[in-house]
DNA sequence: TGTAATCCCGACAGATTTGGTCGTATACTG
DNA sequence: CAGTATACGACCAAATCTGTCGGGATTACA
């Protein structure tokens, strides 16, 4: 049904956490999912995902923790998204384009495409640090889609 | 990540067959399924289903089979994909916005609800008939999206 | 009236994905 | 060295998705 995965969520949410604590040097996986009550392992292994892909620096040892690699404002949720549950297509057929040649008939992933990159485009206007501020860019989304409510 | 189930791939596909011939008054599953190569019982239980939910005619016995309820052109893809996968949300988290509450955490989701609706609203724009001609509102597709891209 | 084509629908099995756990290794701090 | 943390692979349980089966109920037509 289109919806993000837990572990998306819980990326995004644990982002989100570090943007507001920008005091700490680093918070730890755990500080994270207690604060949530997010599965600490789980939340782990989202973390050092987000770090393999550089969207994060870690630190071990005590006093470690994760951080966010750059500012909050230069952090997209589509990179997050991306991250964490792969490149999303929203057509179902799509394994580099080979079954759907195959059958000749996929027409529609030609319009659905648009519509992915739509979406791929807004997500990409996220920053983690608009989710932080709660309401900061929340007119000016508002008018974004009725433009494209009115437009396309 | 974010797609649609091979149902909704199936339903659109369907949809978008029978809008591409009108000079039929009805065509069966076994039609559709056979001009896709889409397993035809399955394919069966989509169509009941948008049946179900208005957008198709059905007719049982011979010469029976599916017609478009309405005009292609009044036919969105949302529609399809809302009968076929239930409503959709882009958090994870919205049993009625219950667990959330509880933890008094997921502050993401309200920026994310933004985005949700501007999904939707791409999807509802879009009609059966913008399926079946290949070509028709790309170009006003491509600049609602730099809109976005622009204003967000 | 009988038969074939067709829709209708619930149950269910197999495959896949997702969510979450465990154990162990490694790195850093003091 | 001891304690705190990350890193990572293996693994399991639950949910979801895909597809099948079997038994109806309608309709057209010969």
């Amino acid at each position: 049904m289109l919806k993000l995965t837990k572990k998306a969520d819980y990326g995004l949410m644990a982002l989100k956490y570090l943007a507001e604590h920008p005091e700490k040097t680093a918070l730890s996986a755990k500080d994270v999912a207690d604060a949530y009550g997010i599965p600490a392992q789980l939340l782990a292994k989202i973390l050092q995902r987000l770090t393999k892909t550089g969207l994060l620096r870690s630190h071990a040892g005590m006093n470690g923790g994760y951080a966010l690699a750059r500012d909050a404002r230069e952090i997209s949720a589509f990179e997050v998204i991306l991250a964490i549950d792969g490149p999303f297509f929203i057509t179902s057929c799509n394994k580099g384009a080979k079954s759907c040649e195959l059958t000749t008939n996929c027409t529609i992933k030609e319009p659905l495409a648009r519509v992915n990159d739509t979406i791929a485009g807004v997500l990409k206007s996220i920053s983690i640090q608009d989710l932080a501020e709660h309401e900061s860019h929340a007119e000016q989304a508002r008018e974004a889609q009725k433009l494209v409510a009115l437009t396309i």
